[in-house]
DNA sequence: CTTGCATCTGTAGTCGCTACAGATGGTACG
DNA sequence: CGTACCATCTGTAGCGACTACAGATGCAAG
């Protein structure tokens, strides 16, 4: 009298399709054990439950706040064990989000650099490119 | 009466500490023709010339600038030619430029993103923890 | 029953290095 | 001249996070 509704799980191409995140990809998390090994169709394909859609909507979500796979691996951990530390969840958003403005700050100086080596160049096919003389000059 | 001065070319040591890179990151540089094969001394040590150090120097400059292996073979591929063509390398910086503006654009959601959900959490050791919670929400 | 897309496994490639292992080169000191 | 010892050599494998095949099946619609 159970699985009468909703019997039937997610294929991968489904997965793919409601996550965003390529077929190869889904099966990659299960190797690296991402993912959890999903049931199986008679002929071996796989069948994600709606749990298991969540999980990849969140690594998803993760990956795009760019969080490391062992980072989102360690958040994970902790949703399985039932132990969600917020404590350890706040300090690890809190550690990324600092890497976040370290490379804000450096692309920025980049950002600097590349406007005024641009904006020095006459853009002429003079045999002397201001760019190119920059990046060889000396220090 | 030539090749008195300077007979003695950089070994790849000096050549890594005078740019910072790599001694590894030398020989791939080699390996994948970024950087010519140097002479040899009778034992086949690596022998550099003043003009190969500037070479590398070019590279790591431009690295540091963020341009890709790809775009510096480019540039040096001008340069070997005598045939700068100072539109060409404008150009490609300031395309270049452009990635890195879209770069720091995307950085900065994410911040705001970070910070927002850093903010919502109480880390306390209670169940819902409002990160994982974001993370974990349809959409 | 056939067509044809979806999915399967397994392996190798991507980028830009980095890290070995195990064998020589080169040089300073006694 | 020998020896110690660092520098350098080649070649291969690993990293992170996928991506891209090849070649074999699954499965659903007409």
């Amino acid at each position: 009298m159970a699985d009468i509704t909703n019997a039937r799980g997610y294929p991968i191409g489904a997965m793919s399709r409601e996550t965003g995140v390529n077929i190869e990809t889904i099966r990659y998390y299960e190797r690296i054990k991402l993912m959890p090994q999903p049931d199986r169709t008679a002929g071996g394909n796989r069948q994600y439950t709606h749990d298991q859609l969540k999980r990849l909507s969140f690594i998803k979500r993760s990956r795009e706040l760019g969080f490391s796979i062992d980072e989102i691996r360690a958040m994970l951990t902790m949703v399985d064990q039932d132990g969600v530390s917020c404590g350890e969840v706040h300090a690890m958003t809190v550690e990324h989000l600092g890497s976040v403005k370290e490379k804000i700050r450096h692309l920025k100086k980049l950002e600097w650099a590349l406007t005024g080596m641009a904006a020095e160049c006459a853009k002429g096919d003079v045999p002397d490119c201001p760019i190119i003389e920059t990046l060889f000059d000396e220090r």
